[in-house]
DNA sequence: CAGGTCCATGACAGTTTTGTGACACTCTCT
DNA sequence: AGAGAGTGTCACAAAACTGTCATGGACCTG
């Protein structure tokens, strides 16, 4: 991350989108901006941002096909996004959230509440470490020696077991959603089914859970899975 | 918010301050006026008024102290605050935005210009914390996580109480009709009973009222829930 | 206080969602 | 080719969750 952080916002309400980059930019933030989800897209490609604030009717391309394309890319598929919707729209705000979104926020809202959750995103999506070792309580998973230890015993994971295991310390306590561990662990367009994840979410807890204590791993009933909590 | 919002206007040229009290009371607001910052800070204490007019050259404490002050507690961080600036104070107008102002005009400017942008500021003012989980109490909820805690403890909800709970604590304390309740949880088109409300309610209560204490949700005959109030 | 409206509650039968063991297949290595 | 590990699916079992209803209590109105 750059010393400002780069913000991409998506939004075709003139008046709010400026208010917004107005705000963002007393914040010291890089702001770019543009109303449309195609050329979102191109800005992506062209110039990674360190967030981004999608709102999800905007010309073209809805909100939630963009946020489906930035995930389905290995390269974005991991920028932090906070999504606007319309005060009512629950629905869409779940299906924003199984999607990938980080955060959302429901219009009408305070620029001062979006820059708090910005930072927020952007504080959360910095630990994601490369070369570091993960850790939740008193598992290790080392993704250089690809070696993963409980309590310093050391536990064999299959290949799939290892990246899902990697995708949950990657992001400790959030759900992610059976498409979303499908997209992370299989890779994009594998036509694997759903309940495939169930079998492996089971084997790895099986592999992690020492007998006897309580299961690191959440089951999040019509939601997906996470990690601890 | 009560039926008529009230406001607080911190002011110190008497002609002016007069000028805006008579048109916002014109306008149905219930309007406090106070010279003095810190006399201003008193008065929310006593009573929180749901927006802030603020000029930034008051006597004792310069207005972006008492917006300090009025950010750092918690109680009151969420209370939307216009400030009053001279022209010209480009400087102010950006440390008073950052600091968490939620608009500003610049002197001199038209009472009902000021008026529109109190009523815009109400309108988008949530009374929801600026962070990532929502808080009532000490019940929070964390959408991401999709995690409800009360006093720190775990509490297990069923996918439609969670979304029920969502609702509720992006209104709090506004009472919902079971229709809209309906609405928001099931869809809005979805053929289900009324009364069904009624038992979701039920459940929801059991599971966040820990034995003991006093009901987070209000029951408001012939009219729907609420949450606290 | 009689009668009506509205709400709380426990039960329940039906659905949906998850857990689990088994199995056939593919790969890699020898 | 044979052994062994790892995978993806399935079918069935087990939970978890849902929507309704019937009953009784609370509250209101005259």
């Amino acid at each position: 991350m750059a010393v400002k952080p780069s913000l991409l916002i998506v939004e075709d309400d003139l008046a709010l989108a400026e208010l917004i980059v107005w705000h963002c930019e007393a914040e010291g933030y890089v702001v770019r901006q543009t109303a449309d989800g195609e050329e979102a897209l191109l800005m992506v490609a062209e110039q990674m941002p360190d967030a981004i604030i999608l709102d999800w009717m905007i010309k073209h391309v809805p909100g939630i096909e963009v946020l489906r394309q930035l995930r389905r890319d290995k390269a974005t598929a991991h920028v932090p996004v906070i999504m606007l919707t319309a005060r009512g729209e629950e629905e869409d705000r779940i299906r924003g959230l199984k999607t990938g979104a980080d955060d959302y926020m429901t219009k009408p809202f305070s620029p001062r509440e979006l820059l708090a959750r910005v930072e927020a995103v952007l504080r959360r999506s910095r630990p994601v470490t490369g070369g570091q070792t993960l850790v939740a309580g008193d598992l290790e998973l080392d993704p250089v020696a690809h070696r993963v230890t409980r309590g310093g015993v050391a536990i064999p994971l299959g290949p799939t077991e290892f990246r899902m295991l990697v995708h949950f310390l990657e992001r400790p306590g959030r759900v992610q959603s059976r498409e979303q561990l499908l997209d992370a662990v299989w890779g994009m367009d594998s036509d694997i089914e759903l309940r495939t994840v169930d079998v492996h979410i089971r084997r790895l807890r099986k592999a992690i859970n020492l007998p006897g204590t309580t299961d690191l791993i959440r089951t999040v009933r019509s939601a997906g899975y996470a990690l601890g909590g």
